[in-house]
DNA sequence: TCCGGGTTCTGACAGATGTCACGGTGAAGC
DNA sequence: GCTTCACCGTGACATCTGTCAGAACCCGGA
């Protein structure tokens, strides 16, 4: 019985050459490839793939929300995500999106297909070392406020302009990115929120 | 006659489902395949490939580095370096590098392989757009000095720091990196870095 | 020769940033 | 009830940062 496959990933080289090596496993079909997160769902209504593998770093939508409107919208298609690197907070994040199955490129061919064929057959599958990792890093030890400031500060460079949008005095904001720079263990809060962003504390 | 190949990706899974694609053209032949900048050149002069295709972000030594040495040890060796994002300031480095083509992971499979023919055949390849774009961003408006500052700026943090290292005046510094923080148009210093940084200035 | 343009270097100043001590509130535990 | 604790919110203060005007220097051209 062959597995069904669908591809994503915005790099179209990637894409062609992860297509040949999963089409060369005799059990395995690929039956759609799309390049961008925002055409996963309707090319898995059209495929009906049993496994979707989906890269984080794509346009429109990324890996992470395009697993949460596939496993919503077609329950028979399991979703395992695939990602460069193996930050430790993505995990958490895919995990919460419904993917069953978190593989990093780093891996050599025969641990992707063989987390392909075990997520096919109903399993888990995480790579154990990026899961020890997510358990180190534990839990966010951020507030809600300080959560809203740090996500504030991605898009208003200044104090000024984070305190006007959350409608906090300026000393207040100041006060909750200091805690997120003690918290992270950073000098600025710039590195705290690269840091705190890796990590999927926002 | 066959093309003999040298594939040089950190990424395991990158690295063998390029093999497999490339291994599919008649005229190609992978001869080698290594995961470390490092490892590049021992492996090209064991093995004499025709082209070399060369990531940049490995560890150990940059494609970037990889292709100089190589290009200096294995004369006969022609070197495509192959990149994920189309970085202008990439471009421009691996030409320096001795690099003769330039291609990235965007791309589709056959420019891939067509990019590859060409350059055994002693042309140059560059993906027209990126070298657009690299001609647009033109030389460094920076001058040495400011250069110098934005470099010493990536790893140090904070601007006494930069002083001591250059033996400069905390006010110079400020000074060098106010006009570089100008000439690229941003706010901060951590802005301008990334920018210059990307743009092939530094 | 002198002049002007560009670069290097500096201190002074205003504004932004990070840290601190403090008060208020609500939930949990005695 | 009271205490404790964590969190929210604030202003004050010291420090860091970015900008400005300007002095010294080099170099090529009138």
């Amino acid at each position: 019985m062959t597995i069904r496959l669908l591809l994503a990933d915005d790099q179209e080289l990637i894409r062609q050459a992860l297509g040949v090596l999963l089409d060369l496993e005799p059990d395995f079909e690929v039956v759609a490839s799309v390049g961008r997160g925002d055409e996963v769902t309707a090319a898995a209504l059209e495929h009906r793939p049993d496994v979707a593998l989906l890269d984080i770093d794509m346009p429109g939508l990324d890996g992470l929300a395009a697993a949460a409107v596939l496993t919503a919208q077609v329950p028979g298609c399991r979703v395992v995500v695939l990602t460069t690197f193996g930050r430790t907070g993505y995990l958490r994040r895919a995990m919460e999106a419904g993917a069953v199955g978190f593989v990093v490129k780093d891996a050599p061919a025969a641990v992707l297909a063989d987390a392909i064929r075990r997520v096919a057959a109903g399993e888990r599958v995480v790579d154990p070392a990026l899961a020890a990792a997510t358990l180190a890093a534990g839990e966010s030890p951020l507030t809600a406020r300080e959560r809203d400031v740090l996500i504030a500060a991605r898009s208003s460079a200044t104090v000024a302009e984070i305190a006007a949008r959350l409608y906090l005095a300026e000393g207040t904001v100041r006060n909750y990115l200091s805690g997120a720079t003690t918290k992270t263990g950073t000098r600025n809060r710039i590195e705290a929120l690269r840091v705190a962003d890796e990590r999927g504390w926002l």
